[in-house]
DNA sequence: AGAATAGAGAACGAATGGAGAACAGGCAAC
DNA sequence: GTTGCCTGTTCTCCATTCGTTCTCTATTCT
């Protein structure tokens, strides 16, 4: 979107007012008045460019043809869950917050965002404290690291093998051993796709 | 990046101040008349500098044409500049891209993005095809993990240590070593401040 | 003295903001 | 219907402001 000019950010403001007062948009002869013009044509210029900017819907040649366009309610970010270290359950901040993740990392998915807690991946370049996107879903592919509920109780990330009536959870951290399980002791609750990490 | 005169240090505070004000930058003859210049082109020098510096963008030739980068950071993203291979220069992309970082990432300050090649970095958790966010600094504290230019050639990421009359750059690869450089042949060119990786 | 920094002022071209005429389509009153 | 009137659109023309470039000068520091 491109930059306004100032009188162009005047008539918006003015459009975004008036359309919290009244139902219809002005006229053109209405706005000229209000802004100060006394030509149509001047003040058809600077809606062009408003339109342009996708600020504003042309109603070709319609009366009070001035639609503000919808803005998009602006992105809020993907979700903060909480916590997870490997042995506990997600410890869950209170009200979730949001976090503005680029959308090169999260390709569109539903995604949250977990802060973890502990060594268990290290080997895999993910520290204690970094930010991990994790993409929600039931299901994943072998070898994939994955968040795991474990027995209903604990939550780890880890990373996933899926073998005939076993599921196996790799740590990446020699000081840890890969454990077993049944398949209907361990839940996906996601996949990882990206991770980020802050140093300040 | 250089440093700034005592006047070009003035007028980059007074835009920095002015953005916080107001939704447009100021003409040249705002400025002139704010700093007690009576010719815009003696302003225009030293915006010139800020531009040079990397502080402020132009907008060429367009009116209120004066965007401090910062400002563009939180609009577009920043700018992914290039590769960085230990051993080698930054190999940059033709044109940048933007990047759009979480501000909790980066904290307002002036940053850039680029993409890591190579494992010199592996036990901190830097893995190859990683993307660093790094601010933009021509110093660093002890102990911060940096993008210095050695010898104006190669340019690498590693930890610094800095003591009288000596700079150690650090890998963090026990398949590595430590170098050891004279001051005046390490440029230092940002500082990490982020990281950020994508599993897709 | 020489270099770096700072400023003045003129001059040019481009961006901006505006005026007004002319045209076209819809709407209501006649 | 058709006759005006209101309104949106398009067009040309104009004035001012503003960014840029240029040359010339003053000050400060090494």
């Amino acid at each position: 979107m491109e930059n306004l000019t100032r009188r162009q950010q005047e008539i918006y403001d003015y459009l975004v007012e008036n359309a919290k007062l009244f139902d219809h948009p002005p006229t053109h002869d209405e706005l000229c008045r209000a802004l100060g013009l006394t030509s149509r044509g001047s003040l058809h210029k600077h809606i062009q460019a408003l339109v342009q900017a996708g600020l504003v819907e042309p109603l070709d040649r319609s009366r009070r043809g001035i639609r503000l366009v919808e803005q998009r309610d602006r992105e809020q970010g993907i979700p903060f869950l909480g916590t997870i270290a490997a042995g506990r359950p997600i410890e869950a901040v209170p009200q979730p917050e949001y976090m503005q993740v680029p959308d090169e990392l999260l390709g569109g998915k539903s995604c949250y965002v977990l802060k973890v807690r502990g060594d268990s991946m290290i080997e895999e370049g993910i520290l204690d404290g970094d930010f991990v996107v994790i993409e929600r879903r039931d299901s994943a592919d072998n070898r994939d690291i994955v968040v795991a509920l474990v027995n209903n109780e604990e939550a780890t990330l880890k990373r996933i093998e899926q073998k005939p009536g076993q599921v196996i959870l790799h740590p990446a951290n020699a000081g840890m051993q890969s454990m077993s399980y049944a398949p209907h002791q361990v839940q996906i609750q996601g996949v990882l796709r990206a991770l980020l990490r802050s140093y300040r």
